[in-house]
DNA sequence: TCAATATATGAACACATATTCATATGTTCA
DNA sequence: TGAACATATGAATATGTGTTCATATATTGA
């Protein structure tokens, strides 16, 4: 490894600090690790379903409790469940008709708040 | 307050929860903060910004170490280090022609580790 | 079984966004 | 001052995504 400076690929740089880089790509999680990390992130990327995750925050819902509260129709919001089941930070159970939906993990909560105080800290 | 069922906008159900309607909709933060709370999260929903994050978790970096480790040219890097920089989660000192990049903010670290628990978790 | 109701889903559309290419800016050194 | 280099930026393009509309599914009660 490090045997010829043009052996890292794509950068057409001259000076770059290769053990850094050697460094640096040996700790890189795996790609997939990464994407996925991305992915969750990415739920959270919406203000729609942050609204919803808040809303779940607060309480155990129906699909039209929650568009009451947003003030969205009911199939928008049904699409975003589905995103936040699939990703696997909503759960929900059946009564009759009515299906409730409530937050399924502990660190949702967490994120939500480290995100929060970011907003707020500066 | 919760005098007529159809007071409340934008639903189309019959039934519903005014109670918790009504509670879940006070207890809302601004409709700014969250899509603020959002707009952070976008960040960190892109799978080549995660790894900006991941990089630079690790060590300073200048602009063609990051593109040299990621694999990607450097308008492309350069491009979401910016992205990076307006929403406050990397700063940059310059040394000569060379910008090297950090995270600005120990959140940032917070939000990526609890994201990574996550998905590790389950 | 049929109507009423709550929710889900597929297609379409409008809009956002990541990457690339070409070019500009800013710094160093001769 | 001018060439070389590191980085930044604007425009163009391709791809992704949220909402809406129309329609489907599933449950209840008559």
């Amino acid at each position: 490894m490090g045997d010829k400076k043009q052996g890292i690929e794509t950068c057409s740089c001259t000076i770059i600090h290769e053990d850094v880089v050697h460094n640096v790509k040996e700790s890189m999680p795996r790609e997939e690790k990464l994407y996925d990390l991305a992915e969750l992130f990415k739920v959270f990327g919406d203000s729609t379903r942050i609204k919803i995750i808040y809303a779940l925050f607060e309480s155990e819902m129906c699909v039209c409790d929650i568009a009451a509260v947003l003030g969205m129709n009911l199939s928008a919001i049904s699409h975003q469940l589905r995103i936040l089941k699939q990703s696997g930070l909503a759960k929900f159970r059946r009564e009759g008709k009515i299906m409730y939906y409530s937050l399924d993990d502990e660190h949702v909560m967490n994120i939500f708040q480290q995100g929060f105080d970011h907003i707020n800290h500066k």
